[in-house]
RNA sequence: GCGCCUGUAGCGCAACGGAUAGCGCAUCAGCCUCCGAAGCUGGUGGUGCAGGUUCAAUUCCUGCCAGGCGCACCA
């Protein structure tokens, strides 16, 4: 039993290398998995950079290293789990592993269940992911959705990984913003009474202000509170939406309590004493320059208002003194210039600009039918969340916001979403897990017998129970490209290989030790894609 | 003009710098006396253009072409 077999290989590797006298860089002598399991279990090209290095051909000194590997092999306790190496190919090494270990791991997955995919690469690392921060003056756009659904899903998988994770909503619940929503109420709440009015521009258009206006006036809220009532009232929605979503925050971040802490002024003050402030043409400028931003910024206005860059330098800077050593914003693709100037604040404090991790996250486009949906948020007309919950649900729309890489355009037809049926991926995977629940719905409870599961040798169980294996190593790639989109793919990879085997084996009825194995088998599957699942926040149905 | 994202099959998308570029839809041909056919099997069909780096480029670099988004003392 190896708790991971792929470093056990890698140090074999290193050993034969050394043996050989062989150099190479540590970094360069990687085992990786194959493109394809026709290759093997585990590969590596170490041959074909020496082979460039010391002017021989790749194949010879590949049948060289292969040729001390298996003497080393055969002297340790992988002797048990690799059962064959060869060269392949232009010289790549390939290692093939026993069934044995396969089933060993199987067994583990089945005991300890979910358990035994837990991984602890995180070690309990602080971090604060902040997501969504949507300003509280209408209803979540697709643009939030697919936000919501990304940064909960890679908050999950953090989590799973061993990271302390914290989700966060930045409240941007004062400022010019609230102002024209106020306004907007009170224009409304005054057309209401009778009153002929104009409505500029750029108030909020949208229906939802009227209702607000009717309920502000029952309870007889006067003009200079309307902007934190009709806020108050919208940022209600906003949680009933998120929470119906899925997604629930462990802290909502206010900036009105920001700026009444003091801590604005106070990292002004530090910035100012590290040199990094300055007046000019009656403003207050932070000097982003100093870490590689395009200009300045300006962060007190002439008119001694502040910028929004203001309370976030402070904001920022009040997450690592609370503790957090990684921070994760995600953003729209339209604050992408905002990057450099925050990334610069941060430096300009001390740290490092690694520790903060911004992911853009594109925008969506709605289709009907495949005709896209033309969305202008000032005119109010635009898919709000709560209509894709309405139409789609939350487990479709989660898994289509989360189908395509996070920095990719989306196009997410409400038709194709809705639709049961084969073109809808979710369903396919969830059509895996409901079938296994069935399976074992019909299986007899009275069977018993020594389960022994080396009697799954045929090519698509072990198929199955690689797949299976392959969930630890998607999961880093999640963390390493900080995107959960990789998710989305192998549970239609795992499913595909289910119903490859169910589609030529059955499980029922096939003597008493094979039916045993392939119910722990499939029992084994449920346990992976159940696991895939809810880290994508999304059901696990046992009949569709 | 500058920055970011994207160009792969009719459409929507995959492919840590690797081996014969995969999948879904559509289309054509098959598979249910048997655990769920929301499934499985097979056929058709493809890397925007031009250079460069590399043993190896869809992937990295440069230029061009095309599409989307953003470039405030707005938030």
């Amino acid at each position: 039993m190896h708790k991971n077999i792929q470093e056990d290989i890698t140090a074999l590797v290193t050993a034969a290398l050394a043996k050989a006298k062989l150099r190479l860089a540590p970094e360069e002598i990687i085992i990786d998995f194959p493109t394809d399991n026709r290759f093997g279990d585990f590969t590596t090209n170490i041959a074909l950079k020496l082979g460039k290095l010391i002017r021989r051909p790749p194949r010879d000194v590949a049948a060289e290293l292969v040729e001390i590997i298996q003497r080393e092999i055969a002297e340790s306790e992988l002797k048990d789990s690799v059962s064959l190496v060869k060269v392949e190919g232009s010289g790549f090494i390939n290692f093939y592993l026993a069934p044995g270990y396969f089933y060993d791991q199987l067994g583990k997955i089945i005991t300890e269940g979910k358990e035994a995919l837990r991984l602890d690469t995180g070690k309990g690392k602080k971090v604060l992911i902040e997501f969504v921060s949507a300003n509280p003056t209408g209803s979540l756009s697709v643009a939030h959705a697919r936000q919501a659904a990304v940064g909960d899903c890679l908050a999950n998988i953090l989590s799973f990984l061993g990271f302390n994770v914290q989700r966060e909503y930045y409240l941007n619940d004062e400022g010019n913003q609230i102002n024209i929503l106020g306004r907007s109420v009170e224009l409304r709440r005054r057309e209401l009474a009778g009153e002929r009015i104009e409505f500029p521009e750029n108030y909020y258009q949208g229906d939802y202000i009227y209702d607000i206006a009717k309920e502000a006036d029952k309870q007889k809220i006067k003009d200079a509170e309307l902007g934190d009532f009709a806020a108050d009232h919208i940022l209600k929605i906003i949680k009933q939406e998120l929470s119906d979503f899925g997604v629930d925050f462990d802290c909502w971040y206010s900036q009105k309590g920001l700026a009444k802490s003091g801590k604005i002024e106070e990292s002004f003050s530090q910035l100012k004493e590290k040199g990094f402030l300055y007046e000019q043409d009656g403003a207050t400028w932070f000097k982003s320059t100093a870490f590689g931003d395009d200009k300045d910024r300006v962060v007190i206005k002439s008119d001694g208002s502040q910028t929004y860059l203001a309370p976030d330098i402070a904001y920022h800077q009040d997450k690592y003194k609370r503790g957090f050593s990684w921070l994760i914003n995600l953003w729209g693709p339209d604050h992408h210039g905002y990057i450099n100037r925050i990334k610069a604040s941060i430096e300009a404090f001390g740290h490092s600009p690694e520790s903060l991790s911004v992911i853009i996250v594109q925008l969506a486009t709605i289709f009907r039918n495949g005709t896209p949906i033309q969305m202008s948020t000032r005119r109010g007309q635009y898919i709000t969340l709560r209509e894709i919950l309405d139409e789609v649900g939350a487990d479709a729309s989660r898994f289509f916001f989360l189908m395509r890489r996070t920095s990719s355009h989306l196009d997410f037809d409400l038709e194709v979403a809705k639709k049961q049926s084969a073109e809808n991926p979710v369903y396919y995977v969830q059509y895996a897990h409901a079938r296994i629940c069935s399976i074992l719905r019909s299986a007899d409870i009275r069977l018993k017998e020594d389960l022994d599961l080396s009697v799954l040798a045929e090519k698509e169980e072990l198929d199955l129970i690689k797949k299976m294996l392959e969930l630890e190593a998607v999961l880093n790639v999640c963390l390493i490209n900080r995107d959960p989109y990789p998710l989305t793919v192998y549970l239609q990879e795992l499913s595909e290989s289910f119903h490859k085997f169910y589609d030529l084996h059955r499980v029922l009825g096939q003597g008493a030790a094979l039916t045993c194995a392939r119910l722990e088998l499939i029992k084994g599957v449920k346990i992976v894609l159940s696991c895939g699942l809810e880290l994508l926040g999304v059901a696990r149905p046992e009949k569709m």
